[in-house]
DNA sequence: GTCTATAATCCGATAGAC
DNA sequence: GTCTATCGGATTATAGAC
């Protein structure tokens, strides 16, 4: 169900799908799951949870505008879109209370990891203290997640790769800002 | 259709829908329109050729940096999402070569007005040389499709107007680098 | 050009045997 | 705990009267 989600969408997997992509009996299925939505609940948040557990955000031992840059640098298949961005434009996601809530508590996280390396950045005078920590967090989330979109537009990983080196190259002018007034 | 298709995307709305909507009986639709299809490339097409003709970016009377930071300003009702990207995520968007065009065009352009008022804003010295048009268009054209998704997610505006905030902070603090070191 | 009737298929879910 | 059969409804589209 998981893989299903990130390759079409809530709406459009149907249990059907399910049972044949997990080889497993439509009776099995609904013995361990009251439903579709079930399916989905658990299927989302286990796989959100892998995601947001192990980031390179939180990986100390490198200096917090060097880790913004390496993780902004991570591979990203972009033609596949994020595994919850995605669920962002599926009405009968944003419908549902309990799925919507999974996703946004996903974007929470994310955003808190974002906005304390951030802060830390200026802190240490990396970025100049201009930046709003809070507002910088959702606008690097948010090339990410327009990546994904540019990409899938284009059917290609390029414009993606091309957003990420645009914010980097953002980032290092704002740096070169404070050492040159400094 | 083309309301429709902002509001529930391509493969969750039916014929039926948009026959309700128009006030218009299943002959008439299928009478002009071959079906579901057929609908919905003339209605996507009609609605990204109004949305792409008149951008603020092309507006020649203001210096480049300012246009850009007013067209990222444009009010946008970020829980509504895109017209254009959130297509992107419907699979049977996306495997409709036709309808997939009809955005990727509409993608093509917008990156080309940034791309091309990004190149003017350098050349006038309003932003560092090291800036690569291409890539900041990417950049700034996810920040908005970016923005539309974390809004989406939070059902709110909010982190809509935050990620484009903390792009127009880090394009300030770029434009600072110029002066700083002239 | 517009209408109603109907086709064929898939949807998510339930029933009940084993 | 897993199976098959089936329900009631929605889907996209076609047929054919008016």
């Amino acid at each position: 169900m998981a893989d299903l989600l990130w390759e079409r969408g809530y709406a459009a997997t149907s249990p059907r799908d399910v049972m044949a992509r997990a080889g497993v009996g439509q009776g099995s299925m609904y013995h361990h799951f009251t439903g579709k939505h079930d399916l989905a609940v658990h299927a989302l948040s286990g796989a959100i949870n892998t995601l947001t557990s192990d980031s390179l955000l939180r990986d100390t031992d490198v200096p917090p505008l060097e880790r913004m840059k390496r993780y902004l640098r991570e591979p990203r298949p972009g033609t596949r879109g994020c595994r919850a961005g995605r669920m962002t434009q599926d009405p009968a996601v944003v419908d549902d209370p309990e799925l919507l809530g999974v996703v946004a508590d996903a974007f929470g996280t994310m955003l808190g990891q974002w906005k304390e390396t951030i802060t830390e950045a200026i802190d240490l005078g990396e970025l100049p203290s201009s930046i709003v920590p809070a507002d910088l967090a959702r606008t690097l989330a948010a090339v990410l997640q327009g990546g994904y979109v540019l990409a899938r537009a284009q059917g290609e990983q390029a414009p993606m790769d091309a957003a990420i080196r645009g914010a980097i190259a953002l980032l290092d002018a704002a740096h070169t800002t404070v050492n040159s007034t400094r």
